[in-house]
DNA sequence: CGTGTTTGACCGGCGC
DNA sequence: GCGCCGGTCAAACACG
């Protein structure tokens, strides 16, 4: 048995870390609670929870308004979601290869969306080579696209027991042991819509088997779907494919989804309902409603190349805030 | 039937 | 040019 193969043996089911995964904006928001404004200092947080606390984004935000709107609850809602999400170990969003971060106080931001080069599609040993001069050009242009798409890169570092949901539909296409690590990198891309260019690799840390690290790749290039539409048709599970010893696929709400683990899954998944008590956790209770509404209102973010702002992992009652007005005048008067 | 995972093969970048 | 390595493809199959 080769190495590889043992350490594909021995390893653990990726794919029940991006049923699991984490919603990028929200985490990358998240994390812009730990690194908010210096005017407004955070309340007390474990910073030994936080493996990446800087970021950077490659581009302003476009939804400063809302940016704004929000930055006064920073603290309180870094404080809220620190809480409840503790899983939230750091994002970092590489604009380099090796990035320097750089503080901000966006929001999550939807960047410009680069097309990835189709990548050639397998052939036939057989088949002849084609003429390369009708694609000399293709080709040069989508190497130099892809190797600037691999810069755009934002990585997330989430403890086991903690993942969350994510609203987006991943649907698994690969799975490499890597070198230097025992254990090997799931790859996934976008099932929400056809043509998506968005990416998500997830692997354990080798240095921590409790930390994931997952690595988004591109962007999405639709609005996000809605909880129901993204859940939908994601759900199933290879009972017989599952291998030994590692952990099934996991889906997030999904009340059957103790019945769809393996034997030795420990149920170690978040919840996504937090427990709040205050008048900051009812701000994130209302936010969390704005969130449902842009969701519900998704193509027109997707018409405006808007940021996205999203709490997918906090649902609750919709009639606090019907409007968006109602909401800034609810910031504003605080 | 639609959507998911699995997995071996293939492709391209990169270092030597 | 060659080999290594990471990323992707796509056939086969499972599931609801």
């Amino acid at each position: 048995m080769s190495s590889e193969s043992a350490c594909m043996e021995e390893s653990w089911d990726l794919q029940a870390v991006v049923r699991s995964g984490c919603s990028t904006n929200y985490q990358e928001f998240a994390n812009n609670m730990n690194n908010p404004p210096s005017l407004f200092a955070p309340l007390s947080f474990d910073t030994d929870e936080l493996l990446i606390s800087q970021e950077t984004y490659e581009t302003p935000t476009d939804f400063d308004e809302l940016d704004d709107l929000y930055r006064p609850f920073y603290p309180v809602l870094h404080q809220t979601l620190n809480s409840s999400q503790n899983n939230i170990l750091g994002t970092c969003t590489n604009t380099t290869p090796i990035g320097t971060c750089t503080n901000t106080a966006s929001m999550s931001v939807r960047k410009e969306v680069k097309e990835r080069p189709k990548v050639q599609k397998k052939k036939p040993l057989s088949e002849p080579a084609t003429c390369p001069n009708s694609s000399t050009d293709a080709t040069s242009t989508a190497k130099s696209k892809r190797r600037e798409n691999q810069h755009k890169r934002v990585v997330q570092h989430v403890k086991e027991d903690g993942l969350s949901s994510d609203m987006w539909a991943w649907r698994k296409y690969g799975q490499k042991p890597i070198k230097g690590s025992p254990y090997p990198r799931s790859y996934y891309r976008c099932s929400s819509l056809k043509g998506c260019l968005a990416r998500k690799q997830v692997e354990r840390s080798s240095t921590d088997p409790s930390i994931f690290i997952i690595t988004y790749t591109a962007e999405h290039s639709h609005a996000r779907p809605t909880r129901r539409s993204s859940l939908a048709g994601s759900t199933r599970i290879k009972r017989d494919a599952i291998p030994k010893g590692t952990t099934p696929s996991i889906e997030p709400n999904m009340p059957t989804i103790k019945d769809q683990r393996s034997p030795n899954f420990d149920g170690l998944i978040s919840p996504t309902t937090p427990s709040m008590t205050s008048i900051e956790d009812e701000f994130v209770q209302n936010l969390s409603n704005k969130n449902e509404e842009l969701l519900d209102h998704g193509q027109i973010l997707e018409e405006n190349e808007s940021k996205e702002i999203f709490f997918p992992d906090v649902v609750f009652s919709d009639d606090l805030f019907p409007t968006l007005e109602d909401l800034e005048g609810f910031l504003l008067d605080q």
